[in-house]
DNA sequence: CAGTGGTCTAGACCACACG
DNA sequence: GTGTGGTCTAGACCACTGA
């Protein structure tokens, strides 16, 4: 059968997610396949498209699983707030996961970014959101560690940079510059978002300034596109 | 060969790609594959996200082709700003292909947003914006034919419905609330954009809000994640 | 027409979770 | 161990472009 039966079996595969009651598991791989009379490899790209917008989740050795109503969390662009902020509004649980801090030496291109010399000393903290059970997000923060320290990360600590710069109140923090993008998910990324690699994501990448104007931090963030929604109230000109 | 030659491969390609000239034509998939050593849909996988990057394109039938620097098209969301207007600033070409108007009724979805009876008649206006010779947008507006008509759209129309009624004056337009997403590309569109269907899209869904506080216009925009660069200023709450 | 990328298949083997 | 999803292969055929 040399057709093209990608659009048929995106709507089969709609048909049965939905019919389908929350948490359930799909047939294996290979069943559902047969089932559909299409090959393995054509099936996986169809189900990508549905994991992106949070309707199943793929568990390697576990199984596929219908996933019910995505805990949506929305959040302005217009006010840069933490995550943990973001999350506890629509009183969700979460958790920082896999938290873990480093001190590195800035290449060139960290150089650049921070406006610091090459080789200073940098503090870089990473750390994955959890919500509803899964991971939805993952994020690194780069500052240099005179701004803080290995130190100041003592018992506490929640994993937001943010809100322990707000915290402490110094340097005092006036504004952020995010950029907005959308990227494949590297084989890294993909592994600790637990998705395949090259699915979609939501890519962030914002400098912290302080009122001095010097860059304070750089935070990379990684959105899973199907549990949060952005948004931004744009004046016409 | 079981192995999981992708990581060396992605490294490969890139070094490949920077050391070609712009412009010019990367070996047939099957060749390439071969010298690489990996099969062709493995090396098919890894092309993707060059191509989301922007540093190559595919055309069927023709080849694969190394893009220099991209013309990339920065835009800040605090303003609302039409993609002609982000795409004048930089000096570019820009044209409105494709452009395509429908007269349609509203179903249940459309009634929704817009905040009309179901069954209204509506103007749907679709275009692709083509710069650098190769489509790199493409937009949907939707708006009620009361608001703009067939007949509004007389010469001179490029393709902008919010140029077009800013120029107009009435309704007066005061701002825009833009989700912000990333999705994978449907057939249609990845069709309609020149690439690979469950590429990588930056995706705004918009409604266009009146002084008076009703909606005006709901645009769907995709853009190719490596012509864009979009960014916002977020204040410290 | 020849040559390119686009889609799909059948099958292999690996990595992982769980009993 | 068994059963699941994750990766990769070799090969087929289609759709498209341009000489």
């Amino acid at each position: 059968m040399g057709h093209h039966p990608f659009k048929r079996l995106q709507s089969d595969l709609a048909t049965l997610i939905d019919s389908l009651p929350a948490d359930s598991q799909l047939p294996s791989e290979p069943t559902l396949a047969l089932k559909l009379g299409v090959s393995r490899a054509t099936l996986r790209e169809a189900m990508r498209s549905f994991e992106t917008q949070g309707k199943i989740r793929r568990r390697q050795g576990v199984g596929t699983f219908v996933i019910g109503d995505v805990p949506l969390i929305e959040s302005g662009l217009e006010i840069l707030e933490s995550i943990e902020t973001m999350v506890g509004r629509i009183g969700l649980s979460v958790s920082s996961h896999s938290l873990k801090v480093e001190k590195i030496t800035a290449d060139e291109e960290c150089a650049l970014v921070l406006d610091i010399p090459i080789g200073s000393g940098l503090t870089r903290i990473s750390r994955l959101i959890m919500t509803d059970g899964r991971p939805a997000a993952y994020l690194v923060d780069t500052l240099p560690e005179n701004i803080l320290s290995h130190a100041d990360l003592a018992a506490g600590f929640t994993g937001s940079v943010l809100d322990l710069l707000l915290r402490r109140g110094l340097p005092r923090l006036v504004s952020s510059r995010t950029e907005i993008n959308a990227v494949n998910a590297t084989t890294e990324v993909a592994h600790l978002l637990e998705i395949q690699r090259g699915d979609v994501l939501i890519n962030f990448s914002a400098c912290l300034y302080s009122s001095e104007g010097h860059v304070i931090d750089h935070s990379l963030s990684y959105f899973l596109p199907g549990y949060f929604k952005f948004h931004v109230n744009r004046r016409v000109g």
